[in-house]
DNA sequence: GTCAGTTTCTCAATTATTGGGATTACCGCC
DNA sequence: GGCGGTAATCCCAATAATTGAGAAACTGAC
């Protein structure tokens, strides 16, 4: 990683300080938190605020800005996710009680991006955007068993612990061992390691039959999951959907880079 | 604006380019609309995508990443404003057949940042996140006619011709007269402006009294709002309401700077 | 295997960025 | 309306970081 774009690195890094625990900060904190001079940050602060990534309020605090929302809503519109899944979600969350999800996989991050929910089903406390725990949870494990082993090993190995206490393995090899079960079946299930009470169903959605990029996932009272047939059902259910998704993004992947106005111009 | 941070704009300027109308790009066609030479363009894309804001497709597409849907998620979380105003838009689509909204006021542009939809009103084209139109609707005036005289008339200017043909006026003075009866009444009303058939009426939501930050605006179809008892009542409610959350605002703004983790530390 | 296209690297020149200190702007308060 | 204190900005020389040309490595496609 021998390139680099360091002012511009330390200006997106200001923006990872706004958490969910901490979403305002003032410039005296932001200071001491990043090392950088007075004038320089002030010069950062200036440029997020101009952009709308941040606004300052009057009090000497900072907070995330509009341009952000901007920005979520063109993402929105663009995500062939999206586009492909969100009415699989509506169809699965009108078929059963449940809620429904699509999640994606990024930066060693689960980040729910599309759901839909049923009258009947669990509550659900991930709304769009709301990063999910990686240690816990059907999703998780949907995701990390189709990881290249490669990736695979030092998630583990920083998850050992969480993996010990629900019980999923208590080395890095037992983990694996249940992971490539999980690969052989297609997807995963959980019973209460995120919500008590509730199980969640997930499997991975593949780019090209090998990297997952995200998975779908549904959650249901444990009361509703009861029955043994209706389960084997649902999960089959999951499975076949997680499948046409992938194949579905395949094809829009394969597609031809989008025209653009310099393209047309130049008469290509 | 002698202080600047030239390759910080720069790279966020690289995600100024992606809009509803072209939601990807090729770094070629990045290269020729910026002007950046090539390693440079592909140190910033390379910065913007380790950072999550951008994901590369596989044949040479860029499109927004998952990281400004996590960012958004955040800011919906810390946004005071929607702390203060959803149960107010639910409370007003539940006693009315309407669509409601809170609107920021952000760069010349309008964002809708909350709403809610009663099942009979009429259907909204403006999710969280779109610009809505600068020139046309309720919310537009509600807000103009509320910003200080001199930002006020570079931006009529700017759209005298649009005012022109929606009757509001044809030239500056005749807008600003119009404007000036808005800021009397408190609010704004539009017919049709945005949607055929669809009425608007929208308040502004004032910081100290001063600045409009945002507006509230509620959207009804025109043979919901034709009696003329019903229509006033809800427009001296739009306006109540909006006043009680500006106050809710300013209450919030008053209180102290957010203990930091330094502050703690340091004993302030 | 070869090929076309995309992405990253190397490295020296130079430019733009940095930060200390001074200055100005701002806000609340009396 | 003036005043005190803090927050934000400005100035400018030093220097460290950014830049861009060209080349090389990588990626998939055939």
């Amino acid at each position: 990683m021998t390139s680099v774009s360091g002012s511009g690195e330390r200006i997106l890094a200001i923006l990872d300080r706004f958490t969910e625990a901490q979403p305002e900060w003032t410039s005296e904190a932001l200071m001491v938190e990043l090392g950088y001079s007075r004038p320089t940050l002030y010069r950062y602060l200036k440029t997020l605020k101009d952009a709308g990534y941040l606004v300052s309020l009057p009090n000497a605090g900072f907070r995330l800005g509009p341009r952000v929302t901007e920005l979520d809503f063109l993402m929105s519109r663009s995500d062939p996710l999206i586009r492909i899944g969100q009415h699989r979600l509506e169809a699965l969350a009108a078929e059963y009680p449940c809620a429904a999800f699509i999640v994606r996989w990024y930066r060693r991050k689960i980040l729910c991006i599309a759901s839909s929910q049923s009258d009947m089903g669990p509550p659900s406390s991930y709304p769009r955007g709301r990063p999910m725990p990686l240690a816990r949870g059907a999703i998780s494990r949907a995701i990390l068993a189709f990881l290249p082993r490669r990736e695979q090993v030092p998630i583990i190995e920083d998850l050992l612990g969480e993996f010990a206490k629900i019980g999923i393995g208590s080395s890095v090899d037992e983990v694996i061992d249940e992971l490539r079960a999980i690969r052989r079946n297609g997807y995963a299930t959980a019973s209460g390691e995120v919500t008590p009470g509730v199980v969640g169903i997930a499997a991975p959605i593949l780019v090209a039959e090998r990297a997952p990029v995200a998975a779908l996932c549904m959650t249901m009272k444990a009361c509703d999951a009861e029955d043994s047939g209706a389960r084997a059902r649902i999960e089959s259910e999951i499975l076949r959907l997680s499948q046409e998704i992938s194949a579905d993004l395949c094809c829009e992947m394969m597609r031809q880079p989008p025209q653009t106005a310099v393209d047309v111009i130049s008469g290509k």
